[in-house]
DNA sequence: CAAATGCGTAAGTTATGACTTACCGTTAGT
DNA sequence: ACTAACGGTAAGTCATAACTTACGCATTTG
């Protein structure tokens, strides 16, 4: 279900644009929140909430906080998206109607 | 920019459900609704947010409105993932970091 | 050791959007 | 034509979550 938790995550735009920001390399807290049109303290909300949800990783470097993408967290979301091209998928989706037709002529 | 919205549209529990209740098959609203959680009103709400976002289409029957997934709402948003996997990327990564060490000892 | 930098957290405000009920138009059956 | 079923829309309520400012705690630097 964590593919759940990673698209009600990225839903948020300004969250998004923290997401995309450490797509180039891992980055401070500081360059994340430069130039944004949100304060520090709010970069530091979505990075913490980016982080729970296993979006991203933190590592401590003297006073500064290193924050890193985390493709794995991706992971499950990619995979449920893909699950609607499957090949069974079609026969599954064939039969479910079939059998609403059936229903619906029975009545 | 359509992933950004697939993304939000895709967010709520709920309009994923009645979302993934069109998954097996094409379906009346009435279908859709039985034994879910929310009115039947709700469930036309986030069938139109989900036409409105290019992820379901409408067809009528009757007076039966039946809607179905349309699997190219989800291919942007599909393709944004994947642009995280991309090989390029290990590359820009590591300049970008780069970069960052060397403006750190410049300061 | 004092001042400064980096960043997380608390508390409060506010906009948004997910729901409800009520209602209306349209098609189907008798 | 009358009634019932289907479903979209309006209007109003309420919870949530994305912000803000204020603050405090580490680390580094002079």
């Amino acid at each position: 279900m964590a593919y759940a938790t990673a698209l009600s995550v990225l839903a948020d735009p300004t969250r998004r644009e923290v997401f995309e920001r450490l797509r180039a390399g891992a980055r401070p807290v500081n360059a994340i929140a430069a130039g944004m049109p949100v304060s520090r303290p709010a970069v530091s909300q979505h990075l913490k909430v980016l982080k729970d949800a296993g979006l991203v990783e933190e590592r401590s470097e003297g006073v500064r906080r290193i924050y890193s993408v985390r493709r794995e967290g991706l992971a499950e979301l990619r995979d449920w998206l893909d699950s609607f091209w499957g090949d069974a998928l079609d026969a599954l989706k064939l039969e479910a109607e079939r059998s609403y037709r059936a229903k619906k002529r029975s009545k």
